[in-house]
RNA sequence: GUGGUUGUAGCUCAGUCGGUUAGAGCGCCUGAUUGUGGUUCAGGAGGUCGCGGGUUCGAGCCCCGUCUUUCACCCCA
């Protein structure tokens, strides 16, 4: 047999976790700085937890787990033949699966939230950094099982949590060293003043998911869409100054312009006044002027499933991959569970992206991830002797270190420290267990030195 | 889910019109060097040409299926 992997999905060397992890501790980092608290939820979830709260294409895209023992005992023939009409089989799936692996992080964590309502202290703010899984149709940066860093605050309607948002995000991808990346922001209030204000109330989604392309496919195919879509002539021409560009002048400019041509809808300029909220919370805070990635883009759209108030989307610049974050406030997602009224915002980063965006840009520093610092070669067995009490020594002192396990040649055990990094490596010989002098390798430079034991490690420290 | 694309040594890739024993670079192993790596030199190992079927005297090359990769749509991290 053939050994293969399950498409869409990927092994982690030991070369791309050390990337990887430096990925997840920037995160980490950030999110407990901000007195985010961790949460783990189970890979599977019951399905009637996780359907429905993806839209229908959602649906479609989640792995589901077939029961176990006699899934199939309690079909009828009838069942059997619905099944083989097409796209009969998933009107069986009630019946062969009660489980799905999780789609995203939301959903288990409101889930969680309604669970645990009495023991929670609101508003509730947690992270939660684990693997999701999609059956979609793989692509570079789109995978079948990826990684996601969620942070959300729940119970709050406070404008400072989508603030904390946005320097959250300003503050991981700083880390990162990815410096050249927009933060898009726009509001589903502001979607819905546009429907209002060309006269289409209520259409805001069907408006979204074609404005939503116009970076892709441009300005006439968007109209022609939404032609097809039954839009009027007269609505269309009341969305032109949606493809002005960009004014002078930069957000407050944006802003300035949307409040005038959005006038007419409360709705929007209820989004309009959030937003400048929000980003005066977050000038007040320190961050303006350069430093500040924001873009507000009127048709960014999103996952509007769910979102109520503001949406967020981080693309990397100069790469052809897709956004590598995106989030945005929900007012009732744990209505779904049966607890109304709970008002909650977000952010997700997507580690495989961002791993994706940093390797193409070669952003990953030098000395990312915990390796090897020494590397100890005795030659003999009572070299092992003097060669153990060091081992213990440097470990103690918190520096990697380890022994080559085998006696063998000299030019092997240096391959190995070639092929591993590592800087040092300690040789001990005979001569070095008579006289008590070992001998330090620098590997990089290729200079030796004799220094006695307590010596190594405060040159190797240094 | 729809329509294209890709697959040859561990890696990156050649391979002519369908024609003898499928090649290169890098990497790997051995030795020059039994206590010193990266450089150099010499030698060596490594292939079900993704998999299965078909056409043909003959298939890495043509046809069908399938898996994988990747691109567009859809959607999204």
């Amino acid at each position: 047999m053939k050994p293969s992997l399950v498409k869409g999905t990927r092994d982690f060397g030991p070369e791309q976790m050390r990337k990887r992890h430096f990925i997840f501790d920037t995160i980490r980092s950030t999110f407990r700085r901000f007195g985010f608290q961790p949460l783990e939820t189970p890979s599977m979830e019951n399905l009637t937890t996780l359907t429905g709260k993806y839209g229908d294409e959602g649906d479609q895209l989640l792995f589901k787990i077939l029961n176990s023992g006699e899934f199939a005992a309690t079909l009828t023939d009838a069942d059997l033949q619905t099944a083989q009409q097409p796209g009969g089989s998933k009107k069986l799936i009630p019946q062969l699966a009660e489980k799905g692996l999780r789609y995203d992080l939301t959903v288990p964590f409101a889930r969680y939230v309604v669970m645990n309502r009495n023991a929670l202290a609101l508003p509730f703010k947690r992270y939660q950094m684990q693997p999701v899984w999609r059956a979609d149709r793989p692509q570079r940066g789109r995978y079948r099982e990826f990684y996601q860093c969620d942070a959300d605050v729940v119970g709050t309607d406070s404008l400072l949590c989508e603030a904390e948002i946005v320097l959250m995000i300003h503050e991981v991808f700083r880390n990162l060293g990815i410096t050249d990346f927009t933060l898009k922001i726009n509001n589903r209030k502001i979607l819905a003043g546009i429907a209002e204000a060309i006269g289409v109330p209520g259409q805001e989604a069907t408006l979204s998911v074609a404005i939503d392309k116009l970076d892709k496919i441009g300005q006439e195919k968007v109209l022609d869409e939404l032609r097809e879509r039954g839009f009027s002539d007269d609505a269309l021409s009341q969305l032109e100054p949606l493809f002005a560009s960009a004014p002078e002048g930069g957000i407050l400019a944006t802003l300035e312009r949307l409040r005038q041509w959005l006038a007419a809808s409360e709705t929007a300029q209820a989004g309009l006044a959030e937003l400048e909220q929000m980003l005066t919370l977050v000038q007040q805070y320190g961050l303006s002027g350069s430093a500040l990635h924001v873009e507000i883009d009127p048709t960014l759209a999103r996952g509007l499933s769910y979102y109520t108030g503001a949406i967020f989307e981080v693309k990397a610049n100069n790469v052809s991959i897709g956004s590598v974050s995106g989030g945005g406030r929900y007012d009732n997602l744990t209505g779904a569970f049966g607890m109304p009224g709970l008002s909650g915002v977000g952010i997700s980063f997507g580690v495989d992206r961002i791993y994706d965006v940093m390797d193409e840009l070669n952003l990953f520093p030098e000395g990312a991830g915990q390796i090897t610092r020494v590397l100890l070669v005795p030659f003999d067995e009572p070299a092992r002797a003097v060669a153990l009490p060091l081992l213990r020594t440097l470990r103690e002192a918190d520096v990697a270190a380890e022994m080559y396990p085998d006696l063998t040649k000299v030019k092997k055990m240096l391959d190995y420290a070639n092929a591993k990094s590592i800087p040092f490596v300690v040789l001990i010989g005979s001569e070095e267990v008579q006289t008590g002098l070992l001998s330090l390798k620098n590997m990089i430079t290729g200079e030796q030195q004799k220094l006695r034991a307590e010596d190594v490690l405060t040159t190797v420290s240094a």
